[in-house]
DNA sequence: TTGAAAGCGCTAACAC
DNA sequence: GTGTTAGCGCTTTCAA
C-alpha cells in the first residue's frame, strides 16, 4: 500500500510535523533528525499525496498550459518542455486546449479557473494578447506567464523568441544570395508573430536600400491554403519575385506546390524560405530553408519564470528573449 | 471567494450531506430539497473541489493518457478527443509523454502510479504491447484501456482501427488502377500497425492472385529517412514497382522526394499511397492518397470505455473496432 | 528545535 | 429521507 506521512513518522520515531519539515526543506531540524526521516522516506518509498497537499495548502501545484494553436508540432514541443520543467520542480502540468475563435472562450476559461485550483497559467499567443483573458486572470489574482506576446505593456512576465531578428536574418540571407525582388507572405493578423516577422523583413530590406513593392507583400493566414492563394498571385502577377519569404512552413510548402504546378524550378528559378522548422520543412523536396525557434527551451523557461512568479521569491526580469536559428536547406540558391 | 459545500448547505437550509447527495445525483432526496439545493448551487456558482473529492473518496477523477509516439498530429488529435470526453464525464486528463525506448521506462511509470492517484490509464501503442507496463498496471490494480494494441490476448478492453482492412482496401485501390508491381514499405517492427498493414496488403495481393516479389517488400521504420532509403532501393533495383504503398505518410513523402530527384513523375509514372492522413499528406505536391483513422473518435471512445471499466458498471465489449477511410488525392493514377 | 491538534472540502458510514 | 460525525493526508497554527 501507499505510505503516508504517518507511516514515515512512526518508522522514524518522530512527529509528523518533523517529517513535514524535512520533506519540505524547512529550517530548524537537526541533521540527526533529518537523517532518520530521510531513511524512513527511502525505506517506505514515500511520496507526498499531491491531493492532500493541495487541499490543505493554498497551492495545488498545478500549472495550466492554455493554448489555441493549429500547429501540432509547435504545441507538442511546448507541452514537452513545460511538462519536463514542471515535473522537475514538483508541479503538475494541466494541458488545456481551447479555440481562440470560440464565442464562449472567456466563459469557458472562467469556469475552469473559478472551480479548480491552479497555481498559475502559461498563456501562448494569440491568447496572451487577449485582453479579456488577461483581465480575468488579474481579477482572480492568478499569476501567469505569457509566451510570445505581441503586446508587451502588461506588467506580467513573458518569454519570447526574437522573431523580428530571425526574420531580419533570413531576409538578409536571401539578399546575400543576390535576391532583391523578395516577396513576403504574411501570417494571420491576429498573431503577434506575423507583425514581428514582417518588421524584420522590412528592416532588412530598408537597411539594404531595397524598395519594397506593395505587390510583393501578400496577406496570408498561416494556413497552407492561404499560402497557395498568395503564391499563385505572386507567381502570375507582373512583378514576379525571385525569392519568397513565407511567414511559416505551411505557407512555404504551399509555394512549393504552386511552383511545381507551374513548372518553376526551386531553388534554381525561385528561392523559398519558411519559418518554424515544422516537420514538413524536412518532409518535402526541396527541403525548406527556415527558422527554428527554441520552443522546448522557451517552454521550460516559461515554467521556471511562472514558478518564481508564484513563489514571489526571487527577482526576475519581466522579459526573457530567446534567439532563433537559421536552418539552411535546399529551397534557396543564389540568384541566377 | 470560492463557495464550499457548507455555504451551499447553509444558504439552502439543509445539511451538507443533502447537498452532497444532490450534486452527486444520489437517490433518496425529495424533489423540493433538490430544488432548494440546486438554487443555492446556482446562486453561489458552486463547483466541487476536485482535490477534496479525490482525497476523500478512493477515486481522483484523473485519467492518464500515456503515449510514446513521434507523430505530433496523431498525438494531438488523440489528446483532444480524450480531453473532450474526459471533461464531459467529469474527469481530468493527465497527459504523460514518455519514451518507449528509455531504459528506465518502467521505473518512471511505476514512480508515477505509486505516488499519485489516477483512476485509470489510456495506453497507446507501442506501450500497450509492453508486457512490463501491463504487468505493472495489473499489479497495482489500475484499470486501463489499450489503444491500437497488436497483441490482444490480455483481458483488458481495447480500441482499435481496422488497419488490416484499410490496408487491404488501399492495396485493392491500387490494383483497381491496373497496378500489379506494387511495393510496400513496412513500418517499424515494434508497432502493431506495421504488421496489420502488411497483412492487409498481402491479403489484397493474394486475393487478386498477384505474386508478391520479396524485392518489393522493404523494411522501413516509419521515419522519413527510412522511407528515403527504401524508396531509393525500390526505384533503382531491377524489379521496379509501378506503385508504392508506404506504411505511413512520412515515408510516402520520402518516396516523393526520391522520385523528384530521379525525375520520376508522380502519379504519371509512379503511384504512391501513404497512411495516416498526416498534415504533410496535404502540404506536399502531389498531395497523398492515404488512409484516415478516426483518431479523435477512437480517443473519445477509449475514455468512455475506461470510465465504464473503472465504474465496473455496464457490461461492455472488450473490443471496439473503428473503420478507417480512404482519402483519394493526387499521388495515384491508373497504370499507363 | 520539536510536537499536538486543528482543519482544508468533501464523502462514507451510520444514526435518526 | 435526512443529518451528524469522522477522517482522507497533509500543512499550519501555536504551544512546549
Amino acid at each position: 500500500m501507499k505510505s503516508t506521512i504517518k507511516d514515515v513518522a512512526s518508522l522514524a520515531g518522530v512527529s509528523v510535523k518533523t517529517v513535514s519539515r524535512v520533506i519540505n526543506n524547512e529550517p530548524n531540524v537537526r541533521p540527526a533528525m533529518q537523517d532518520k526521516v530521510n531513511k524512513a522516506v527511502a525505506e517506505l518509498n514515500f511520496k507526498r499525496n499531491p491531493l492532500a497537499r493541495g487541499l490543505r495548502g493554498q497551492n495545488s501545484f498545478i500549472l495550466t498550459l492554455l493554448y489555441s494553436n493549429p500547429n501540432p508540432s509547435y504545441v507538442l514541443e511546448l507541452q514537452n518542455g513545460a511538462i519536463e520543467q514542471a515535473n522537475n520542480d514538483g508541479y503538475n502540468l494541466q494541458i488545456l486546449p481551447c479555440d481562440h475563435t470560440n464565442e464562449n472562450l472567456i466563459d469557458n476559461i472562467e469556469s475552469i479557473i473559478t472551480h479548480s485550483s491552479q497555481d498559475g497559467f502559461l498563456l501562448t499567443h494569440p491568447l496572451c494578447d487577449n485582453e479579456d483573458i488577461i483581465a480575468l486572470l488579474d481579477k482572480n489574482n492568478i499569476p501567469f506567464v505569457r509566451i510570445s506576446p505581441f503586446h508587451q505593456e502588461h506588467s506580467s512576465p513573458y518569454v519570447l523568441s526574437d522573431d523580428k531578428q530571425a526574420a531580419y536574418e533570413i531576409t538578409k540571407y536571401l539578399i546575400s544570395l543576390g535576391h532583391t525582388d523578395i516577396a513576403i507572405i504574411k501570417g494571420h493578423p491576429d498573431f503577434g508573430a506575423t507583425h514581428k516577422r514582417y518588421e524584420g523583413y522590412l528592416e532588412a530590406m530598408n537597411e539594404m536600400n531595397i524598395n519594397v513593392d506593395d505587390a510583393l507583400v501578400k496577406q496570408g493566414q498561416f494556413t497552407f491554403e492561404s499560402g497557395e492563394v498568395c503564391a499563385r498571385q505572386l507567381l502570375t502577377q507582373d512583378h514576379k519575385p525571385s525569392a519568397i519569404f513565407a511567414s511559416n512552413d505551411y505557407m512555404a510548402a504551399a509555394v512549393l506546390k504552386i511552383a511545381a504546378q507551374m513548372h518553376i524550378n526551386i531553388p534554381a528559378n525561385l528561392s523559398v524560405v519558411g519559418y518554424d522548422d515544422a516537420p514538413v520543412s524536412r518532409q518535402i523536396w526541396p527541403s525548406l530553408t527556415t527558422v527554428k525557434q527554441p520552443i522546448y527551451d522557451i517552454a521550460k523557461h516559461a515554467v521556471q519564470k511562472l514558478i518564481r512568479h508564484i513563489k514571489k521569491q526571487e527577482f526576475d526580469d519581466v522579459q526573457s528573449k530567446f534567439q532563433c536559428k537559421l536552418v539552411l536547406r535546399n529551397s534557396t540558391s543564389p540568384k541566377l
